[in-house]
DNA sequence: GCACTTATGGTCAACATGACCATAAGTTGA
DNA sequence: TCAACTTATGGTCATGTTGACCATAAGTGC
């Protein structure tokens, strides 16, 4: 659809648009920075939060970096809608997927068509970014599209519309649902060590946490299952590797039940 | 603006509007439930839940109840929007405003242009339901407009779009909020018992509330000052008075800080 | 075998919670 | 006047949770 020869005020006074966009998370060890996403999270490796970001390529804002998003079709779910446009920028599906807030200040669109965005956040596990089979070349380490790349969530660059802010609140909200919640699960892979937990929540969180209270505190909480099996050759004693007692979905199309 | 002559599947595959609904809480004592909110919650009677509903004028869903609320003009907030449709419907501004999750489903409109909707939910406190001054009869109990009408939350009329489904979300919300935060002090005027605050939290939770154990707490969170002031007349020992000490804002333009 | 490193298992004091008991201090009615 | 009644308010106590910390376990690398 194009405006023609509508002048900026015809164009400011229609109806506001909507439009869907994501705050989509993964965790990689600094080391790695040249890597991207996907390199699964070595013990010990102070880990990092980086987001996926899509260069703007028409007004408003034309060339700065965003959030993956866009409109929402008529007949797309807005759930379907953060997938789709998700999947375009990262090229994989993410492991959990939850409405975070709406954003809709009258001047957050500039000059252009006033645009109401509802933003979603995202999570990209360790599975979640792996090469999927057969795929060969078309995986993160190589990505072929320069219009979009991943940045640590601490040095982003000048976002588009109020991106900044949205991203400022999903930080917020992941910040508060580990601590009370089981998203963080979702960052590891099938079976991982308590260790590996911890790191992932110290991550997040920015601090460190007592390796013996967490432990008894994750398994109090029931949601863990003793795979039997352990790690080896690390140059200490090995760690039981746990598996996530899951029965949440991933995504969630519908309102969450209460969400504090 | 009309859509003229244009067909149903045409209008189903415009890009979707967006509107504001809003789910705005009272408390009042059945006893009084013909009297309408507005009468202070009196001591020992068990309070409950009400909520203002619209009917509609218009297709789709012509005929039946929906929370207030309406389109949002070009250059009108959110929130503001949120509060014009509640001021027009109660003829109050509520005493607290906050965003509360949007409404995307394909289906949601019916046959009508797919509807987006950005759900509020807001809290009238006694204060702000008392008659404004030299406002006459044009109070709540004699509610001019009979397309308006405050319904017990827990026997609502079939809802137009998924309004039901959005009001079940909105007493989720408040209820687990008023386990963590302090919206229920907003539910009473200006000075008020513990025995008071206690009953808002068991009308809000639906279940009692030890007396000595809610004091302690309530206490030892720090947000409330005791004003010297006691009842009296009642036929037993006379209660404190204490004062909220509020410092937060009622309404929310911005996104609040990690919701949980 | 020995040193080293993280995993894992416990202890302990401080604090929070829920169930309850006891007394305080008004009002009402005999 | 005074005793009965009713809710307010102040405590106790056992239980559970949390954070700080100590001790031992069990691999690897030399």
């Amino acid at each position: 659809m194009s405006y023609g020869t509508m002048s900026v005020s015809e164009r400011r006074m229609l109806p506001p648009a909507v439009a869907v966009s994501s705050v989509a998370f993964a965790l990689r060890p600094p080391e790695h920075a040249l890597l991207g996403p996907g390199t699964p999270v070595a013990a010990g490796a102070e880990a990092t939060l980086w987001l996926p970001l899509v260069r703007r390529m028409r007004p408003p804002f034309s060339g700065r970096w965003a959030l993956p998003g866009g409109p929402i079709p008529w007949d797309e779910t807005l759930v379907d809608t953060a997938l789709r446009t998700l999947r375009a920028a990262v090229l994989r599906d993410p492991g959990y997927l939850e409405q975070l807030y709406s954003f809709g200040a009258v001047e957050r669109s500039a000059d252009a068509q006033r645009l109401v965005t509802i933003a979603y956040w995202a999570l990209y596990g360790e599975q979640d970014l792996a090469s999927a089979e057969g795929e060969g070349d078309r995986d993160l380490r190589s990505e072929p599209d320069p219009n979009v790349a991943w940045f640590s969530a601490d040095a982003l660059p000048e976002l588009a519309f109020d991106h900044g802010e949205i991203v400022a609140y999903a930080l917020d909200r992941l910040r508060s649902k580990t601590e009370y919640s089981t998203v963080a699960y979702r960052f590891l892979g099938d079976r991982f060590t308590l260790a590996q937990l911890r790191e992932v929540r110290e991550a997040i969180l920015g601090e460190p946490v007592d390796p013996a209270n967490f432990r008894r505190q994750a398994l109090a909480q029931g949601h863990l299952v003793d795979t039997g099996e352990r790690t080896s050759g690390e140059r200490h004693r090995p760690a039981r590797l746990y598996r996530f007692k899951g029965t949440e979905q991933h995504h969630s199309a519908r309102a969450p039940r209460s969400t504090p």
